[in-house]
DNA sequence: CTTGCCTCCGAAAGCGCTTTCGGAATATCT
DNA sequence: AGATATTCCGAAAGCGCTTTCGGAGGCAAG
């Protein structure tokens, strides 16, 4: 195999110039359409295609976006990265860019990362996902002037593009239905409140439940990490004080897994003695036991969205024109029900005598 | 903001040539300790960072390996997908190196855009997963003598680095203890077997049965998509016809987890009336009805260990030293146990002859 | 037959770095 | 002392492409 073909053998192969070669591929005006089809078909033929590194280098122009990972913190709900990573990759490769893909540490040391992945001129491009409520890296993009989108958005998002579920709404909703079906006591299993998305769901939750009447109860609100084990604890907190909960909210699935865990492990049926409504519509969900019911989000493009948005915006569109919100829908399975009316006893007593 | 700090600029500051601040900052011999010194010190005074795009244009090295993501089957069991990015990244970013990631279409598109993506110069190394028994894209790779690995093995693997799982090994373990068990007729939900990792997990399978003494029966095989529905539709059948097995051996716990529902949808027990066992370990498999028996592959730092070899045969390691064989280990929950002996006569067709 | 205007291509200067080469200046040896 | 080595840096040629500029040639208009 010979040596891979270049603008300035192609060149010589043709008889012209290398700066006339490139002019005709890039179809440039002042290229004849005679040469310029002469030499688009040598450089079929020869298999020519441009180092994509001295492209870049000449035109200053990345042709990259980098993906910054949220750090997995669960190894259970991390499959929205993979379906996301393919829509992205989908959408720059038909315009044959790259895509990178960048984790962090710590809060701090991503800043700096960030800051260094900008300036170094690797990527045309920022696509962040799980900000924080009040985000450094967003600062820093902006006063940057650099293209980004956020996957989902900080408490001020008006001044930039993002695509985001209407996860506030979604808990106003999940709250709705639950005290449609009588609960009253409706316990909230939230993540750190610096992700935003944690503290707009809990949002959602207090006003809903203030809107029907009801009191907002600081005990019935409990705080834990994004994790299975996170909600088991949580759930189990929640029930094993007085006047428990008969319901409860988990700001994501994988924490209601470890709700659904914890109510069966005290000898109660989730979706008849608790009832418990998770958020995310992970497809797992339909195999969990019961059946976890669900606030869905639609992420079924979320990754080509947010790609050609971010696209958008590289090529000079106002990131204020590209702020997305979809909204999420509940996705009734088997976790739900109407709140449990104790004919016998307490409940603390039916719980003591099945254990 | 002033412009981003340059070569020639640091070079003007302090008096030298281009040439030989480029020497300093990479530790050239020829440069004395003392001028040296007060290079470096500049350049990190001034926050000067070599342009990594012209560095690689420079030096024909890309600095950056892609990662080639598997199509995305299933949304289920994808979150390997993160965990193995992350520890790649890891390993790439300490050394300064970009991960990309691409996803193909087809399988021959695929080829197409490997052999695009080796040839550009973009990457100076490719990881690869998910590989095909007889996989082009790895003869492709081998013929360009460009650096590999593959997650994963093809049928032929003497040449190449690799890391896997021995999954083989881990169905006939699987095997060996549903019959231990006093399973005499154990089902195989499998995958298509141009999958080299499905047709390994099948060898297993078929080698077990028959050291076992029993027969490899093909009415109690099923191939199906790697997905849960996949899995219940193969379940289905196994468990509608006639001498139904009283195991399910699953190629994946996605799989797994369709065949625990059709089971369930059938008025039976799985784990009591059928045992299931999957494959991959999957956390989720805690929280499935009843918990899911599974054969634990160890991912915990496969993303690491992968770049770790890729580098090193980057640097012109031999291949052949890296190949890496982990193994499997049942991970016991709740979905096996003793074979169901039917007391009654309830479930009429079960089998005739004893273990 | 000029003048002037296009059309189309060649020439050359980058993009920001690396690396080879050669040669002052200094050090070492006889 | 002169000759020979060393040490250390400048000069310059790339890496493979893009893009601006200018001008030769062709055409229509005067």
């Amino acid at each position: 195999m010979t040596q891979r073909m270049s603008l300035k053998k192609l060149a010589a192969h043709l008889g012209l110039t290398e700066g006339t070669v490139s002019r005709a591929l890039n179809n440039y005006p002042d290229i004849s359409a005679k040469t310029r089809d002469r030499v688009q078909q040598a450089a079929t033929e020869l298999g020519y295609r441009a180092n994509p590194l001295a492209r870049r280098l000449a035109t200053g122009v990345a042709e990259a976006v980098a993906y910054i990972m949220p750090e997995t913190h669960s190894t259970i709900s991390e499959p929205f990265v993979s379906q996301l990573l393919a829509g992205l990759g989908e959408t720059l490769s038909e315009r044959g860019w790259d895509l990178l893909v960048t984790q962090s540490g710590s809060a701090e040391q991503e800043a700096d990362m960030l800051h260094k992945l900008i300036t170094s001129g690797r990527v045309s491009g920022v696509v962040l996902s799980r900000p924080l409520k009040n985000d450094a890296r967003i600062k820093l993009l902006q006063k940057a002037k650099f293209p980004f989108i956020v996957h989902g958005r900080s408490v001020e998002y008006k001044d930039y593009a993002w695509y985001d579920v209407d996860s506030k709404a979604a808990f106003v909703a999940a709250v709705d239905h639950l005290v449609a079906l009588g609960h009253a006591r409706i316990g909230f299993i939230g993540a750190p409140t610096y992700y935003n998305f944690a503290q707009m769901r809990l949002d959602g939750y207090k006003e809903a439940i203030a809107n029907n009447g009801l009191e907002v109860d600081p005990d019935l609100i409990q705080i834990t990490e994004l994790s299975d084990d996170g909600g088991e604890l949580a759930a189990g907190d929640l029930l094993d004080c007085t006047r428990a909960p008969t319901a409860l909210l988990c700001v994501t699935d994988t924490q209601a897994l470890g709700a659904l865990a914890a109510i069966r492990a005290r000898g109660l049926v989730p979706g008849k003695h608790v009832s418990v409504i998770g958020y995310d519509g992970l497809r797992f969900g339909r195999h969990t036991n019961p059946p976890l019911t669900t606030m869905a989000q639609p992420q079924a493009h979320s990754g080509r969205q947010l790609g050609d948005m971010l696209l958008a915006i590289i090529d000079g569109g106002d990131p204020t024109d590209f702020q997305v919100l979809r909204s999420a829908e509940l996705l009734r399975r088997k976790s739900d029900g109407p709140v449990w009316v104790d004919t016998s006893e307490t409940m603390s007593k039916t719980r003591e005598e099945q254990t």
